[in-house]
DNA sequence: CTGTTATCAACAACCATTGTCGAACAACAA
DNA sequence: TTGTTGTTCGACAATGGTTGTTGATAACAG
């Protein structure tokens, strides 16, 4: 996404106020690479804005979403991220604790087949490397997690129940 | 996934009970390219024992996602969607109606590049092709959908408020 | 047949996200 | 420096998807 400068242009061409708030999340957002979910957006916010509401953030956020300055992702990690960096790009997801990385990498032939579109017209491809980070292969030699995607809310398994 | 007759076996073989309920849910997922949702199984099954509970069809589902039957799929529609298919294949995803159709193709060379591994133990990759089903494509020429993914949820921009 | 387990119904709770409302306030153009 | 207007806050309710709970009933499996 652009800069916080360019950005308050931009708010105010629209007519919109640039208020401390708003950038403060603009700066919270630049250059960010750890494609952070609204509530870690407004931990962070509260550092140096303890009255800052969640509200603000989400809307602050939403509209950054609609001028097209942030992507929003939604990897199967239980909560929608957002991603600053424009560029076409592909994401490591972690089936352990959610955590996202970005991969600046370029999938030559990743296109829908000939004749297997299925009706669809199709724009982008996003690819997800799903696996375990370093942390969590460190921290967890159990729970290898479920097989595909998932947030982690798979039932515990507990029966005997009633 | 396994047949219904399969999943009965290995159902007793874990000690659990094959009510009709559960075979109902197999025979409606087996062979199922749709994708449902939980709540979709739910409404076929009713067609057919209008007693059965939504919850109980989550659980059945989990029961069989626990088991590695079935994948659990979070393509940021929404809801979860739950694919027997557990064969190797990736999914074209509709942003306008989340329609989820399977694309079994394969692309060579689809890992990891060397060295950007960032300290992740990748397993799969799955791609996900998002554009307009036939359908969308012919009833919106507007609403050309968020750049990135995104569950259609982002606010409906209604300024002046307060 | 009998004990164990699944299911039901009905409800509450959870989480991420958005809506709402009034009051206070601050950005910014005049 | 004002006034207008958009923004924020706080506090709470509501949504939708999913899971927990409970007691009673029903059904599987040995």
């Amino acid at each position: 996404m652009r800069s916080p400068e360019e950005l308050t242009t931009l708010f105010r061409d629209r007519g919109w106020k640039v208020t401390p708030q708003r950038q403060c999340i603009f700066r919270i957002l630049h250059d960010n690479p750890t494609h952070p979910t609204a509530d870690a957006v407004y931990a962070v916010a509260r550092a140096e804005m303890p009255t800052i509401s969640l509200r603000t953030v989400y809307q602050t956020l939403n509209d950054l979403a609609s001028m097209g300055e942030v992507n929003v992702l939604d990897l199967g990690t239980g909560s929608v991220r957002f991603d600053p960096d424009r560029g076409a790009h592909h994401h490591l997801v972690c089936t352990g604790c959610g955590a996202v990385r970005d991969l600046f990498a370029e999938f030559p032939g990743l296109r829908v087949p000939d004749g297997m579109e299925q009706g669809f017209t199709v724009g982008d491809a996003e690819v997800v490397f799903r696996g375990l980070c370093d942390e969590c292969s460190v921290a967890g030699s159990a729970r290898t997690g479920t097989t595909g995607a998932g947030r982690g809310k798979i039932e515990s398994d507990s029966r005997k129940r009633g």
